[in-house]
DNA sequence: CGGTCGATAGTCT
DNA sequence: GACTATCGACCGA
C-alpha cells in the first residue's frame, strides 16, 4: 500500500558540479536517516548553496580549519556544524574535491519516521514544522557531529543515505537571499526553495547580536 | 501567524 | 572577546 520511496543512494558524480547547479537540484531528493530505532525519511524542501573559499558567508572562506575541513574532501558527505551554543546543521558537500562548497539543507518534511521525529522536537506544534528549519532538520534527524564525514552516497546500512526523490515541478523552483548571512555574502540570491511547501522556513534578515549586558 | 528577546558554547581574531 | 549558515518561550492578533 505504502508507496516507499526509492532508497538506494543518489549517484556521487550528481554532486560532483558545482554547488549552484547542485543546491536546486536536492530539492525533492529524499534523506534516509536510519536510527537504532528505526529510519526517519525526510524530503528536502528548501536549501542555501555555500561557494566554498570564494564565499564571504561560507565557512570555508577564510581557508581550511579543523571545523570545516569536512568540506574541503569529497562530494556526497556530510558536513555537520554545531552553532549558536545549541544547534547541529547538516550540510551536503559538493562540487569538486577541494573546492569547499556545500549546501546547507534548511528544512523538509518528515515523509516517515514522525514518531521518532516528534519525539526530538518536542517544541513542534504541528509536523509541518519538524523540520522547518535548518537546526530543525537536524535535530528531528538526530544529527550531531558524531555524522560528520558521514558518506551520503552509500547503501543499506549507513546512518544517512540521500536518495533520489522526486524532483519538484521546475516552476516551483524559487530562489532568493540566504538567511541568517550577514556582510559582503548577504546579497546573492542563493537559497533555493519548493514554492508554496508549508515547510518552508520563513526568510529572517541577519540581525548581529547585541553584546551581552 | 508575526514580533521581540535571551540562551548557550564552539570557533576564530 | 566577539560573533555565530538558530531557535523557543512568550505575547499579541
Amino acid at each position: 500500500m505504502t508507496e516507499r520511496s526509492d532508497r538506494t543512494p543518489l549517484p556521487r558524480n550528481l554532486l560532483d558540479r558545482p554547488v549552484l547547479d547542485v543546491a536546486p537540484d536536492l530539492l525533492g531528493r529524499v534523506l534516509v536517516r536510519r536510527t537504532a530505532e528505526g529510519p526517519i525519511v525526510l524530503r528536502i524542501t528548501e536549501v542555501e548553496a555555500y561557494a566554498g573559499e570564494l564565499d564571504p558567508g561560507s565557512h570555508a572562506f577564510r581557508g581550511r580549519t579543523p571545523r570545516n575541513e569536512v568540506m574541503f574532501g569529497p562530494p556526497g558527505h556530510a558536513y555537520v556544524y554545531f552553532t549558536y551554543g545549541m544547534w547541529h546543521c547538516l550540510n551536503v558537500v559538493c562540487g569538486p574535491e577541494g573546492r569547499a562548497s556545500g549546501v546547507l539543507l534548511r528544512a523538509g518534511e518528515v515523509l516517515e519516521g514522525q514518531e521518532l521525529a516528534r519525539k526530538r522536537r518536542l517544541s513542534a506544534r504541528y509536523d509541518k514544522e519538524l523540520a522547518k528549519g535548518p537546526a530543525r532538520l537536524a535535530t528531528a534527524l538526530g544529527v550531531d557531529r558524531v555524522l560528520n564525514g558521514t558518506d551520503l552516497c552509500t547503501g543499506d546500512d549507513a546512518p544517512l543515505t540521500l536518495c533520489p526523490g522526486e524532483p519538484p515541478a521546475p516552476d516551483l523552483v524559487r530562489n532568493g537571499p540566504r538567511t541568517g548571512v550577514g556582510g559582503d555574502g548577504a546579497h546573492h540570491p542563493w537559497r533555493f526553495w519548493i514554492d508554496g511547501d508549508p515547510t518552508v522556513s520563513p526568510y529572517r534578515p541577519h540581525v548581529p547580536r547585541k553584546r551581552a549586558t
